[in-house]
Formats: structure tokens, sequence, C-alpha cells
DNA sequence: TCGTTATATGTCAGTTCTGCTATGCCTCCC
DNA sequence: GGGAGGCATAGCAGAACTGACATATAACGA
């Protein structure tokens, strides 16, 4: 007596058949679904009966005032119902992801960008999209170009590292953010001019593997004078503004740290060799996601808003390169 | 940009398409997809191209080693898979209600049969298909018979009540069961003997509206005799039960009620013009849905087992414990 | 009893679907 | 640089699907 539970994925089984049985279920008869469905009568009655015929039971009474629900009618109307709902679901779904309305954007950042930059551009890109989901991932740059490749990342944000030997990673220069020596204010270096009247101090300099770091021993060698005897390696921003509050460390920090920040004080000693470029790295085979794409966008627009506010300062325009 | 969003039903896309999808996805290539399928290759390819172009975006990436699922194709594979999953549940559902294994049966019951009968019954069907969900209402049968003609029962079942006057309904008997008068035991009138000698005490009668009632008023009728001075009117079986066994009442009672109960007493006095017989009411148009038959095959047999119980030895009517 | 309302059925034409075979074009791997 | 594996494309024939029209049938109500 128990029959085998029937397949109703073999194809013989339409989309139509469901849309059909919930219209008649929902118009109450096989007419007014007709024309609800600029059909004539008989295609729905016809599509009826080849459902009914597929699941081998009967789906609708049929009454001299329309038609009325079976126990099995009842029961499959509810599936038919929530099978469309689920197609209604993809398609927005679908549509969200194709258009950046959803899904989501991983982006890995360096010290750089964390600061002004990323916030603003992910506060205006919530603004316009809100169900995109931003995930943030903190790291240095040689931790995280892996996992832009590796495809957990959409883009990298921070100073531009060199990248000629990496053909499959692309940067997008974004805006020009100096990087400033700093201290705290009140520092008895305040006034200091030259690179070498700041050997005696501690410095706070930035892990090894990053690139300000190598371009930062570039310039104590250019100027001919050791690194710092007294070095801490710092990446963490909430330290380094602890220990220059509380101490006489220098540190080398992008600009937009420092002029953000009343409590700390830029030096007069210029960096003109450091790369300034900021920018994203992308990579270079796949594809930006759509919401990736977007996160891009308000990324330039948050930049370009970066630059001219910057433009009263006519001295820093091409980045230096070697 | 904001694309409108992507009206699946419109007749394009065929439930062949999503199981395409996913067979694709689990199969990791349209080759073995197809003869996973048992097609050819060709017709895989091209009904993923008809997904693609229906929903706009491209689900796999072709590549020399098979295809992989994009960011659409992860999303959308998850929406066809659910669809799939759903019209599997609406197959099994269809084929449950069908033969039975599932569904729901609505019984009203009367007095004579709620005591063993239909514990019974339903015991034996709930362990022979435990996913029928079953309803009991209590009532009397003028109050039943609206809601069987009204469809929100699928029986009723009780002693039979004369019908002649509704063409409506039909009537299936089941056993017989005499009723019997009852007192507790130890009860003065004990031995009596005749419908006189039981007129000094007080009774319980059913309600007005029963049948039983009205027999038993015929019965008093027929004897010459008033009806009892002293009447309680009570179908509460508990309450009944709980007066019998603290005052010196009398009530007509099922027999099954009071053999399968020690405390209580069977008196000498029979009711011989009583309808005896036990059965299920059933709506004349409609046909029982299919858990209603397996709930009424059930009856049956059950009531073919008290029966021949009976027949054999009258004292031993187990009850199926409580 | 006759019209009204609703569903069922038969027939038919145009279109779409669905499968196939044959073949082309990549990319990776010897 | 040539297989081998794998996806894309073209063309085609038969099956099915989908729709319309005309008409039959059933139930209800005036």
């Amino acid at each position: 007596m128990i029959s085998r539970p029937l397949d109703l994925l073999n194809g013989r089984l339409k989309l139509r058949h469901l849309v059909l049985v919930t219209t008649i279920a929902e118009q109450g008869g096989v007419l007014r679904a007709a024309e609800h469905l600029h059909l004539a009568q008989p295609a729905v009655t016809r599509g009826l009966r080849e459902v009914e015929q597929i699941l081998g039971v009967e789906l609708f009474t049929r009454g001299s005032r329309g038609v009325t629900p079976t126990l099995f009618g009842e029961a499959f109307i509810d599936h038919a119902r929530a099978v469309q709902a689920e197609l209604r679901r993809a398609g927005e779904r679908i549509a969200g992801l194709a258009d950046g309305t959803a899904g989501t954007v991983t982006v890995g950042t360096l010290l750089a960008a964390t600061n002004v930059l990323l916030p603003r551009s992910i506060a205006a890109l919530k603004a316009e999209r809100p169900g995109i989901t931003v995930i943030v991932k903190e790291g240095t740059f040689d931790s995280l170009v892996p996992q832009l490749t590796g495809g957990d990342l959409d883009l990298i944000l921070g100073r531009l590292n060199p990248i000629e030997d990496r053909p499959d990673l692309r940067q997008l220069p974004l805006y020009n953010e100096p990087v400033l020596l700093v201290a705290r204010a009140g520092h008895p270096a305040a006034h200091a001019r030259a690179l070498a009247d700041l050997l005696a101090y501690p410095w706070i300099l930035p892990l090894e593997q990053t690139s300000l770091r190598r371009e930062l021993e570039q310039v104590f060698h250019r100027n001919g004078l050791p690194l710092p005897p007294d070095r801490t390696e710092c990446t963490s921003i909430l330290t380094i503004r602890s220990l220059l509050l509380g101490t006489d460390m220098i540190a080398a920090l992008p600009a937009l740290f420092v002029r953000t920040d009343p409590q700390l004080l830029e030096l007069q000693v210029p960096l003109p060799s450091v790369r300034r470029s900021v920018g994203a790295t992308l990579p270079g085979a796949r594809a930006l996601t759509p919401a990736g794409k977007v996160m891009l966008s308000h990324l330039q627009q948050q930049a370009r808003d970066l630059d001219t506010g910057e433009t009263g300062d006519p001295s820093d325009a091409a980045p230096v390169g070697d």
C-alpha cells in the first residue's frame, strides 16, 4: 500500500505547473486563473490535469462555483508556493550580487589607509548599499598577498608596495599621503631640522617585512647614518600612539594619523624619498566582484576628496621611485 | 545601476536547469555531469548557457580541468538545491498523504467507543503509521454531526444513532456492546432483578439530546414506570464514575466501562431494547481521506477482536491499559 | 425549463525543447 | 609540439509543449 515517494524532478513537472496551481488556488477557479494568466480556460484546465496526473492525486474538487483544494491540493500548494518563493529569492540574490546591492567585500588593509580613507569609504558604501557586508583584515603586505591571490581578499589597501616581481597583481593609486616623522607635542626635538639630530632618541620602526621599514632604512643609509640604536618594532597603532605620548620616542607615520591628532607633533624633518602613494592592490587575473567594484568606487571617491582637501599644500606632487 | 530583480517564473527557467546546475556543481565538470545525467556533453553545455543567459550572469568559470562556481554560481546553487529539496518534500508529502503514511484524521467520539475501541485503534494506527496525527473530539451526536458534514471531522464513533432523516450520512456498524445498568460494588440493590426495584435510588442519566437518553425513557415507559424522580444529567465519564463510587447512584453505561472496572457492579436488570450496535458515522457525500481510511480499517480490526473476544469469554475484554 | 456560470474535452497548428553527431578550440602535460 | 582532456559551437530531426477555438457537460437559480 505504501507507494514510492514520487520523483517530481524527472522532467514531467514544470515550473509553470506550480504557478498554475497556486494561481488557481488564489483565484479560486480555473476560469479566473486563466484570465489572470492571460490564457484561455482550456489551457489552464489541461495544465491542472497534467499536474494531477503527475502527482497521481486530485488537487482540486471541481464545484459549480469554482474549485476548492483537496487535502492534497492544500499540501501541494504550500510546497509550490515555497518553491516559487525560493526562486524569487534566488532572483533577488543574483540581481543583488550582480549590481552590488548585496554581497560581501573583504578588504585587507595596511596601516596607512586604515585611519581615514577606509572608515570613510565603508561609511559611504554602507550608506548607499546597506546590503553589502564588509570584512576588514589587518596585516602586513606580505601576509595579505597570499590571501588576495587565494581569493580570500578582494583587495589590499595601503601604501603601495613595489610589485614589479608580481605580474599577477596590479595596483591602483588612490591618493598621496606623505609619511611624516612624529613625536608627542612638546618633544625636546620639536624643532630639529636634520635627521641626525633625532638619532639619539628612541625610535619606533615598522616590522622588517614592511616596505616602509626598508625605505626608512634607505633614508638613513643615504644620509650616511646608521639606524637609531634604540629601536622598538611595532605595528599596533594604539601601542605606537601610547608610546609616542608617554615617552620621547619618534616614529614614521602616515600624515593623516598625525594631522588628525592634536596631541601628536609633526617633526620638521621631511622624508622625501619615501613613497607616498596610497592605493589598492588587486589580483591581476580575477575580476573584482560587483561588491568589490562598488567598494573600490567609493575608495576612489573618498580618495579624491582627500586629495582635493590637501591641494592647499602644493609640495606633494609625484611619488619618488627607485 | 540597480537592475530589476529578475523574474525566474516567466517560463524560461525550467526545473531541468536547476538539476543541471546542481549536478554540474556536484560533478565539478560539464562532461562528468553529462554522463551522470545520461546525456551528451553538448546538451549540458547548452543547458548551462541557457541558465546563464536567463540569469544574466556567469555561473561557472570554465577551466581546463573542469568548471568551478563563480560567486553567482555559489549563490544560485544554494537556491537550486533548496528548490529541489522542497520538491522532494512535496513528493514525499503527497505520497504520504495518498497512502495514509502521513496526514491527519479527526475523530468525533460519543461516550460508547472512547473506553476501549478508540484507544486500541489509535495505538494500532500509531504503531503502523506514526506519521498520522490523530485528533479526538468528544461531544454529543447532535453537536458532532455538523462538524462531520462541515469537514472538520472525518468520522464519528459511538453508539449508532438513527439517521433515517439524514441521507447525507452513512453508518458502518463495528461491534455490539450492550448498555448495562451500573452501580458501585456493594450497592444495596446489587441483586435487584426488576427495573422497578431501582426507581427509589438516585440515577445518572444522559443528556436529553442523546439517543441513549431517549431509549432509556422508552424503557421506563414500556415498563409502565415514570422516570426516576432523583436524576442527575451528566456526560462526563470521570464525574459519573466518581458519583457511582461515592453514592448509591445508578447509571446506564456501555458494558466495556463496567467490565473493565472492578469497583463497578453490573446490575442484573437487562435493557434488551436499547440499541447495542457501536459503529462509525461517515459523511455520505465526501470520500474518506487516506488517513481516515487507515483509521477506519484499524477500528474495524479492533472491533472484530472485541466481538470475537466477547463471544469466547465475555469476562476478559482486556483494556489496552493506562 | 432555460439561461448562466464553470469546468472538461477534442482538435490542430506553430513553436520550443531536447536530444544527438560532428567538429572546433582551448589548455595543460608529456 | 603533439596528445589528451574538456568546453563550445553548429546543424538537425523528432518529440513535446503551448496555445487557441469550438464544443460538450454539469450544477445552479430564476
